[in-house]
DNA sequence: ACCTGTCAACTAACATGCCAGTTTAGAAAT
DNA sequence: ATTTCTAAACTGGCATGTTAGTTGACAGGT
């Protein structure tokens, strides 16, 4: 049995219930395909009908969760090429976020990005790789912000969605965070340098490596993948 | 008193209720600010509350309404900031879009942009401007659908809704359609010869157009704008 | 005249009962 | 043993009663 809990959060029950099982799907603690029950919900998470019926409506929007009238709701699964619509999405918004923010930024957001660059550093060193996933999201979510855009890290979000949850499933690697943060180091320096060319370039191809690497998912994990 | 209507839509309750009134907010005939009474939607829909309130909760998520919690429900109004990021975040898609289309458009794809073009032509000519309106919406909707990623064209539709809306404001303007109109033709000239980057820049260039006239509404109807 | 505290009337949020469509397991027929 | 039909047990969608928070007007004090 997944444990759910929503207290902790905030907001009404609504948003509170959409927040704990967004989580849950996302970092692949409910598995795609599983079926999600209201009844059981209700029950477990001490509410009524409600507001799971509106958590649940919000993540079907999300592509969360594909809800069956009249038969059941069921966690998404994955089909590739949706995922390769999300990285085309997903691509576009920060290539152009990236060429902006050369542009703009300021010596301060300069200072924000070569910390946080140092911090990832740290952490590969001490092989900390949740620490490191952790500040990768906040490397590019610091880019997206720079652009003076609050609406562009959220778009940015809302359509990563999916590929942060088929993350998940990548293996770690051997030396992959060392790449990583090489190619962060080359959008920082292209972004310093005020090179948009090279800025778009730099995030181009390291946004590529993630797609790349969740290709060979649909073979390794068919269980996920929407049969095509 | 608006008039809204359920019949003829299909799909569940909510789903039409969603569809009626996200229609009236887009063509600007709910007005920026109105107050959306839940007791009066029901009566007026002939439904409960039910429907209505999921309806209003997607409206929320797409920025369409505010949801004040306990106290009220409103259209919501536009903020020049929020247009000016939702032009950048549609700028950044269909500009992605229009330079994977150079790239990989097929002869049947130039044949159906070559068609609506010539169509836009006939209704300018015509002074049709309803029908060139739709028309234009035509144009970019095939381009971005010529990528072969079907969310990418919903992306671009949720992200340009207040675009939409905002552009109900804009006067007709002497010449202006016959500009786009030369404007989609350097587009389509730019997939028709493979060229990437004049692909890029003449949408750049065209959708620029849209925020550019967007900009001065908020003198001109400072009624429907955030106080800032 | 103006600020302030109180209260009534409103709202959205939540709980719950009901209904109709879907699924599935088992019985019946082949 | 296999297929087909049927019915019961689910599900999500809808209606409606209830709760709790916000707002605005009014009364009373300064």
């Amino acid at each position: 049995m997944v444990t759910l809990d929503i207290t902790g959060l905030d907001g009404a029950l609504g948003q509170r219930v959409y927040v704990a099982l967004r989580n849950r799907i996302l970092d692949m603690t409910l598995k795609p395909g599983a079926v999600l029950r209201k009844g059981a919900l209700c029950e477990q998470l001490g509410v009524s009908r409600s507001p799971v019926s509106e958590a649940l409506a919000r993540l079907s929007s999300d592509g969360l969760v594909d809800i069956i009238p009249q038969s059941a709701t069921r966690v998404s699964q994955f089909s590739m090429a949706g995922l390769r619509e999300d990285s085309f999405l997903r691509e576009a918004v920060e290539v152009a976020a990236v060429a902006r923010v050369a542009e703009i930024r300021t010596a301060e957001q300069l200072k924000q990005l070569s910390r946080n660059l140092r911090l990832q550093t740290l952490l590969v060193e001490d092989e900390d790789f949740q620490g490191f996933f952790e500040a990768d999201l906040i490397f590019h979510e610091l880019i997206l912000g720079f652009t003076g855009f609050p609406k562009v890290a959220l778009a940015a979000g809302q359509m990563s969605l999916q590929l942060q949850r088929a993350r998940m499933l990548i293996l770690p690697e051997q030396g992959r965070p060392s790449e990583a943060v090489t190619e962060h180091m080359a959008i920082l320096k292209a972004i310093k340098a005020q090179d948009v060319t090279a800025a778009r370039s730099a995030m181009t191809g390291h946004l590529g490596q993630l797609i790349s690497r969740i290709e060979p998912l649909e073979r390794q994990h068919p269980e996920f993948f929407h049969r095509n």
